[in-house]
Order: structure tokens, then sequence, then C-alpha cells
DNA sequence: GCGGGTCTCTACCACTCGGTAGACGGGGCG
DNA sequence: CGCCCCGTCTACCGAGTGGTAGAGACCCGC
């Protein structure tokens, strides 16, 4: 009878995509499966054929969006290795992901906060390697003088997640706290460039930062 | 009958203890009241004697914190208005804020993420002028050649919080991820040396933060 | 036509939730 | 003593939860 059910993109998928959305919004408590079945346009029996159990399709948003996660390391990675300025393509690729769904951010947070000690093995999957590339990364550019001898690099790439994490997860409901004037999308280009530039500006050494030519080492401790 | 509750360091108090920790772990609708009344020692009709509806207990619990909070608000601005090198004051006034009690934080994540319309004017109200004092502060700063003139200030200042806020929520959890072989103590205190390290290096001129005195050793060494 | 999947549905289950009614007990006070 | 208030309790309520049973509708190969 419904005809307009019958262009649909794969009924788990529309679920998936609804349940991370509601997921992120309300937490994994919060959303009820009647509600999720609701906004796909079906029963919660329905829901349950396809994922048959809640927790199963905890489960299933976290391995989709982990899976569009493994998209983009790749990249990042090929811009690890590729040349020495390639802070910026890196963080547009890490940006990118959670700019292209904010839920990314506040599904992650909350997963952490909830869960922590399930989140944690995937995490070790995910991001590990890539994090590991950045802290060599980090090091290399340490000998070379190119960044600041005084940085953690371990410790550094927690702080840049959580900036970001923190960043897209209370967009739009922090920002209001001081931006003040500015109008929304306003804010958010501010807020992003400005977390940029304290993950940059805390990184590099001044000298590599604001001139790529000249060779002059400004702090040399060691 | 029971003794051990003649010692009740007033029973209100005990409930607001019992559900800042509860609602910190588990969100506020992943904690229940019996679970919090069984916290306490008491059924959930007592606890309701104390708090109406659950709804006001959690005001209770948010009033609570932000109290304390303006406890420090007072040491942060005086330290604003002190001399010129209290950033090390006022960070350290926040860090303490937050590491007294570390649900604070998770505390203050979840109500960002789950009633961020709700938490708005509340933090109007309690960070807006401190924040406000921190921006004026930045500002003069740059004009006086202290500070990086492209800093942001409002911006700036969010960033500063998101680090704050999930580096202390997701403490633990994620700090896993990376650091990798250092007990837990001690990664613990490589996240926070480092989030300091972040924030004063992506504010300050290295010019300031680096030498006073030129051909000394470093100013942070902690 | 017919049997068997695939998928959705209604109706129901046990359970937990926040909240209420009302009884019980104790302490202070007249 | 009687009275009252305070605080806690047991018992209960309606609503909502995740999950199940089982009936139907559709489609496809036989």
């Amino acid at each position: 009878m419904p005809s307009d059910r019958s262009n649909r993109p794969d009924i788990s998928q529309r679920i998936l995509e609804a349940a991370t959305r509601l997921f992120a919004r309300h937490g994994f408590v919060g959303a009820s499966l009647r509600d999720i079945a609701k906004a796909v346009g079906i029963r919660k029996p329905s829901l349950l054929y396809h994922f048959p159990s809640k927790d199963e399709l905890r489960r299933g948003v976290l391995d989709q969006m982990l899976a569009h996660w493994n998209d983009v390391v790749p990249k990042i990675l090929r811009a690890a290795t590729a040349g020495p300025e390639q802070f910026d393509a890196i963080g547009a690729e890490i940006l990118r992901f959670f700019r292209d769904d904010p839920d990314r951010g506040r599904l992650l947070l909350r997963e952490l906060l909830d869960r922590p000690d399930e989140l944690a093995p995937l995490l070790a999957l995910r991001v590990q390697p890539w994090a590991k590339i950045v802290c060599d990364y980090i090091r290399k550019g340490q000998e070379h003088g190119r960044i600041q001898p005084d940085v953690d690099p371990e410790a550094y790439v927690i702080q840049v997640i959580n900036l970001v994490l923190c960043g897209f997860a209370t967009h739009g409901s922090i920002r209001s706290l001081v931006a003040g004037g500015s109008d929304d999308v306003e804010a958010g280009e501010r807020l992003l460039t400005e977390m940029m530039r304290v993950a940059k500006a805390s990184l590099f050494l001044p000298s590599a930062i604001a001139v790529p030519t000249r060779g002059a080492t400004g702090t040399d401790a060691n």
C-alpha cells in the first residue's frame, strides 16, 4: 500500500541513519526503539527484524561510523608520509569527517562517556595506528627543529582529539556562550578556524609556521 | 534502628552527592531514582520527600556544582586583575576545580549534550563574566605584543573550555588509547601538563613565554 | 495454484520507570 | 496523655521500555 516505501535505499541503512541521529541526540538509553522505528516509518518489531536487539543496533551504528572513519585514514596516512607541510591536509581530512555529520562527534563523545571500556578496543583498532603515525611525524619534526621540543606527542594527540570531539559535539550550544553577536554559521567558522590555529600554534615552532623559506632556528634549547 | 545513620551529614547533601556521581557516570536518564536512593541508603519515596521530582534533583545537582564554581571565580578574577603573568594561576584554579571532582566535567559535558538550551542561561550567568575578563586580558596582551595577534579571544576561550571539559570527562578512558605504557596516574599527569602547554603555547608569543632573561632554561619546567 | 522466504504488522509480555497514597514510628510540646 | 510534624517506609499506579508470538501480505520459483 505505501508506495513511497518502494524507493527504499536499503531499510537497514535508513534504520542506521535514524539510530545514529537519535543516539547522538538523546543518548543510547534516551532514544527508544519506537522512536527510531517511527523516524524510519516502520514499527518496532520490523526494526527488530533487521537488528535483533537494541545493543546490536548500537553496534551497527558504531561499526558504520568507524567504517566511514576507515575511509579517511588512508588519506591521512598518505598525507602524513608525503611532505613536510602535511599538517593542514591531515587537519582538513579530520575536520571534514566530523563536519560531514556532526552527529559523529556527539556519538563518539557519548560512547566515551557511557561505555568507555567497550569503545576502547574499537578505538585502539581504528585510531591507534593513525595516532602512531602522527606521533612519529611529531618526533621527526622535533628532531628537525620544526616542532616545539616540549611537545609530548601522545598527550598532544589526545588533546587534539578532545578539541575536535568536544568542539563538534557542543557545536552551537556552547558557542553562543561567548561568541555573542555573530550569526550561527559565522560563529561556527570562527570556532573551527581557532580550533585549527590552537592545534597548530601549540605544535610547530613559530619559525616553521610563519616563514616556510627562512631557515633560521628560533629557540633551540637542546 | 540503623545507628550508622545517626552520623548524617545532612541527608539532602548526601543525596546530592550520590546523584552527582550517578548522573555523571550514567547520565540523567540512565541513573534511576531507585539507584540513587540505594546509594544513599534510603528508599525512593524518602528521596522524593527531599527532592519532589527527579528534575528538581537534577537542578539541585547543577546548582550545587555551579555554586562551587562560583567559589573559584573570585580567585580567577583576582588573578586576572593582578599582574601580567597570571595565566598559570588562572589555569591552576580551573584545573583544581575539575580535579577536585572529575564528575563535574562529566556532568557538565552531559548537560551540554543532553540539554544545551537549559544549560546555556546558567552558563551565561556563571562563566560569561569570567570569560569576558579573560577575553579582555587577551586583547590587552595582544596590544602589548605579549599574545599572538591572530588569536580570536572568544573562540580561544571556547577551545580551552572544550579542552578542559573533554579532557576531564574522558580522563582514563581515552588516555589508554595512545599513552599505552605508562601507569594511570602518570599518564593523567602527562595529559594535564600537555593540556596546559597547548593552551599556553597557542596563546602567548614565544618571546613572552620562553625567555624572561635570554639564555636561561625554559620557564615552564613546572 | 502452491509452498516457502522475506518482511511487516498487531497484540502481548515482563519489567522498570517516576511519582503517589497512606501507614508507621519517633521526638517535641502542650 | 494527646497532638502534630517530620521522615521513612511498603504498596501501588500508569506509562513506557526492550523483546516475543504469531498472523498476514507480498513475491518468486516450481
